[in-house]
DNA sequence: ACACCTCTTGATCGCCATACAAGAGTGGTA
DNA sequence: TACCACTCTTGTATGGCGATCAAGAGGTGT
């Protein structure tokens, strides 16, 4: 065992720090907020994000996976819901963190780790899209459907629209999206 | 009239330091571009820019005027083909802008200016898309199919797809939209 | 000859992300 | 006890950035 044992305190801080950097994140926006901000918000010395997180991009990474790992959780609860109501819910649970949508984006490319961690969001959240969309759609069709989904949730969430108009948007896009208590089997109406 | 006249060379200069902010935009990105490399460029002092046009959101918002007048321009040329043909075009014309997209959505909030830009760029683009789908949609869901499409193209520009799955998902937007030669009155095949 | 205006510049400011090196605290070892 | 090794924390740079300022160069009208 090392001297000043590490693990347990270190994960601790680390998760302080990376709640910190969130709430900052969220609520002034990633380019808003400097890492002496963040140190001041967690009341360490400004290096002391560099020792447990790393640099300015790692922290958007920690928080990012936090924040996704949350929405996760929190999607379970509601993925037995007709898609319409899925897609609704999905657009107002992430008005939270909408400023952060267009960060990573513009961020693609001037970080290596941000790029990965933005291909595997895409094919996690892809995935579950295409999941719940089988048999609601034709199959030869389904990847570009499930993009043209997350593009418009993305859409959403970097353009302010009002409430109506958002649903709008997800329940037009739900219309050729045949619900699962209406499939073939079933005549409609 | 002023002592050294102003405006002709005023504008021609003006011009060139956007020409040459253009082209490193368009090929390094905005963040990724300091003034003092767009002054090197243009050969210039540093503070030139800053005469001429303004600071760096100015410059930018300069860029994509220009950008977009030279593609709504391009546009005329095709717009009386398919809708499908249009929404593939556009994709591919604006791939070469792609990185200011998400430059775009980032900077909003933090520039007035930029935050103007953007709506009256959506709501002329929208405008065009919105008069093409004039009778290829059902009246009631217009707004929100013209905002479908023009979140997948965003989403197409931000995110880096193969030819083959731009092409697919532009079809698969597109599929729903009534051609102009089979609308009502006339049989389809 | 003088005043005036447009334009250009070098020097400078304040802020930022990040690196460095020294120090404080703590556990193991002799 | 004394010493060392390791983790952690901090104060202090460093280099780059966007932006500003005050001074001057060069042409224009009186």
């Amino acid at each position: 065992m090392p001297s000043t044992r590490p693990g347990r305190d270190r994960e601790e801080k680390r998760t302080e720090l990376v709640d910190a950097a969130r709430r900052l994140f969220v609520q002034d926006g990633y380019d808003a907020t400097s890492m002496a901000a963040l140190a001041r918000e967690a009341r360490v010395a400004a290096n002391t994000v560099y020792w447990y997180v790393g640099d300015k991009d790692d922290v958007l990474i920690a928080v990012l996976d936090a924040l996704l790992a949350e929405g996760l959780a929190d999607y379970a609860s509601i993925a037995d819901r007709p898609l319409r109501e899925q897609l609704r819910w999905t657009v107002e649970r992430l008005r939270g963190m909408r400023r952060l949508v267009a960060t990573v984006h513009a961020r693609i490319g001037r970080s290596a780790a941000l790029d990965a961690w933005h291909d595997a969001f895409h094919a996690s959240t892809e995935g579950i899209l295409r999941a719940a969309l089988e048999g609601a759609v034709d199959p030869g069709a389904i990847d570009a459907e499930v993009r043209i989904a997350v593009f418009a949730v993305e859409g959403l969430l970097t353009h302010e629209l009002a409430e109506q108009e958002r649903r709008a948007v997800c329940d037009q896009l739900a219309a050729r999206w045949v619900a699962p208590e209406d499939r073939p089997g079933r005549p409609p109406g």
